[in-house]
RNA sequence: GCUGGCGUAGCUCAAUUGGCAGAGCAGCUGAUUUGUAAUCAGCAGGUUGCGGGUUCGAGUCCCAUCGCCAGCUCCA
């Protein structure tokens, strides 16, 4: 007997015509459907409403779609490319006889408009290779993908626009929400650079309103987050096209956050065991060919002569640490053995990656190197875990774990991945935290747990690594002597907390908008004199704070309190004292927050010990 | 590295088709002695990133280079 084919929207129109109206698409076991497929009648499926996560990628598919449409209907002859949904959007790619540029996306968006309005129909079509080769003789990119697929090939048409595509769509171009197109840029095609420039035009596209004007001010908060943006106002850090690209100069006021994150590390690799070392900049080449480094990276290495003998300058620390456990005889009892730099590298980095502090050319790793013996391995896996759990919960982020498996053309035995891939496993498994397996994805000296934060651009950036070796212990022929008095091996582990102290600053700067707790702002309290009849006044109580170790300034510049208030607000400092007829009179202290709040008046002693208990408290 | 865009005073920006390089803030000087996000006035500030070229004349056009931005790619 044969069943009767229905489309997806008439069958749910027939079991549930409230959904019907808002469908986007259908879901059939798992599999997504556009409501113009005919499926069986007696077939369960499940409406895709706006809600629905999967609903926003074909949303925004569908809205590259229809930019496609325009962007063709606009510049005949244009060559069109791809457009997918993307985490936070869609692009399509063109090639044009000219770049767009931004001027273009209102005109473009007005056209993408009026082909909502118009209310296509989005229909699906199944086509054989012959019929989809021969309409899409003029579209080089598309006779591409067509002769790479196997079997039929589905299309979709709105209106006399037609586009290669596995879909789903939105069943009409009317059901489109609201848009944006935010950018364009080059791409090529394929990805890669050998291959013809193509010119993009990246956009997002929501079905309410409300959540793209949510999504703009998010991109306007990043950008005004944007550390490179703040750093520079207040007076962190800097570049100099003199000095060269990637290589960030520290002013006082980042330095001294600088020293004060790097102070903090000190101290908690102190309290958990760690010893700390320091290599030299430049280390003989030979070295470094010994470690592999010049077999595997000299691409991102600097070079340099000294008495006819090759150097280079470092790109990691991890070689030094090995000649320190080398330099004597060393016995299981000394392990482990955890050794501890804030180690600066330097790495020839493509021009084109290089980005404020968050990629640059030298950097400055809080790195350290945990030699033991392979029965330990796993508790020291759970150790740097905990370093990096409490580490993180100070500064206040977010993170997601992923563990990196054993990859193609890796070195080491089985048995060695498979003791260090187990260890990062349990530990990952009593963390209490979700992760994710990335197969295949470790380097090819072992396997590794990588830790990533969010900055305020909800960007990912990899932070900690917990990384296994098994090839530099072999390299340097590394052992200890066991207590049956034998040589055995030691495990190496590669870890960071931070990962670069720099690119983790530029994420701070972001995570609190450039406004530090306490313990971390570079000048703490400011106190501003109302007249010069207070200027006496002020230095003395600066005086106090500096005894009590809190970094204080005075403003005694003939300028009005508000004034002063402005400069102190613009530099977000955690408190401001004002320093008035009133104080001197009273001795007390009247302190106003940056938040704008103004506390009672206190003594000298009473402010002292608020600021005392807010540092120790570490936290927002 | 590749593609595109950009580079004017410390900062933010202006300068009609190639036609006298300008403003606000910051700085300095003076006045003002001021109570919670910008007191007033004056002065000074530039080889328009650097180097070539075209032109009677270049911030503007061309070439090269350095740097920045976006994206691609890269991140053993």
């Amino acid at each position: 007997m044969k069943v009767a084919e229905l489309t997806a929207a008439q069958l749910l129109a027939q079991h549930n015509p409230d959904q019907a109206r808002t469908a986007i698409a259908v879901r059939i076991e798992g599999q997504l459907l556009d409501l113009s497929a005919l499926i069986p009648e007696e077939t369960r499926l499940e409406a895709v409403l706006p809600d629905d996560p999967e609903a926003m990628k074909i949303l925004r598919h569908s809205t590259a779609h229809i930019m496609a449409q325009a962007v063709q209907e606009l510049f005949p002859g244009v060559k069109i490319a791809i457009g997918p949904a993307i985490a936070d959007g869609f692009y399509y790619d063109f090639e044009y006889e000219r770049s767009f540029t931004p001027d273009d996306l209102p005109v473009i968006e007005d056209k993408m408009r009026r082909i909502i309005n118009s209310g296509y129909i989005v229909e699906r079509q199944e086509w054989n290779k012959e019929e989809a080769l021969a309409y899409f003789q003029d579209q080089p990119y598309k006779q591409e993908i067509i002769s790479s697929l196997a079997g039929g090939i589905t299309v979709y048409r709105q209106g006399d626009f037609v586009d290669l595509c596995r879909g789903p769509h939105l069943p009409s171009t009317a059901r489109a929400g609201s848009f944006k197109l935010l950018s364009v840029a080059g791409a090529y095609w394929r990805g890669d650079e050998k291959n013809s420039r193509l010119s993009r035009i990246y956009g997002t596209a929501f079905f309410e309103k409300r959540q793209l004007k949510e999504y703009l001010s998010l991109l306007e908060e990043a950008r005004r987050r944007d550390h490179r943006k703040l750093g520079k106002d207040l007076e962190l850090f800097g570049f100099s096209d003199e000095a060269g690209a990637g290589l960030a100069i520290w002013h006082p006021r980042g330095m001294l956050l600088r020293y004060l994150i790097e102070e903090f590390e000190r101290q908690e690799h102190l309290r958990r065991g760690y010893h700390m070392v320091q290599g030299p900049q430049i280390l003989k080449s030979d070295l470094w060919k010994k470690s592999g480094h010049l077999d595997y990276y000299s691409q991102n290495m600097y070079f340099t002569e000294i008495d006819e003998m090759t150097y280079a300058l470092k790109p990691m620390n991890c070689v030094a640490h090995m000649l320190i456990y080398q330099s004597k005889i060393r016995s299981y009892r000394e392990l482990p053995l955890r050794y501890f730099e804030l180690g600066t590298v330097h790495r020839h980095e493509r021009s084109g990656v290089l980005h404020g502090l968050s990629r640059v050319r030298a950097f400055t790793q809080d790195d350290a190197h945990i030699l033991c013996t392979p029965e330990q391995v796993q508790d020291e896996i759970w150790g740097v875990m905990n370093f990096i759990t409490d580490v993180m919960g100070i500064f206040g982020f977010e993170y997601s774990l992923e563990l990196s498996t054993r990859p193609d053309g890796s070195i080491g035995s089985d048995a060695d991945w498979e003791l260090a891939t187990n260890a990062l496993l349990n530990v990952l498994g009593n963390s209490g935290h979700g992760y994710k397996i990335n197969e295949g994805d470790g380097a090819f000296y072992g396997p590794k747990i990588d830790v990533k934060i969010k900055d305020a651009l909800k960007r990912e950036w990899q932070c900690a690594t917990i990384q296994c070796d098994f090839t530099l212990p072999e390299r340097f022929d590394l052992h200890y002597t066991a207590s049956d008095g034998s040589l055995r091996r030691p495990v190496m582990l590669h870890r960071v907390i931070l990962g670069s102290i720099e690119r983790f600053i530029g994420i701070l700067i972001e995570h609190y908008a450039g406004a530090f707790p306490l313990w971390l702002a570079p000048e703490q309290v400011r106190i501003l004199t109302v007249t010069d009849r207070a200027d006496a006044w002020a230095m003395e109580n600066r005086e106090i704070l500096r005894a009590a170790g809190i970094r204080a300034e005075v403003d005694l510049r003939n300028e009005k309190l508000g004034a002063k208030v402005r400069d102190a607000q613009v530099f977000k400092l955690p408190y401001m004292v004002i320093a008035g007829d009133q104080e001197v009179e009273s001795n007390l202290v009247t302190a106003r927050l940056r938040c704008g709040a103004n506390l009672p008046a206190m003594t000298i002693e009473e402010f002292i010990n608020r600021l005392r208990d807010e540092t120790q408290k570490k936290q927002n």
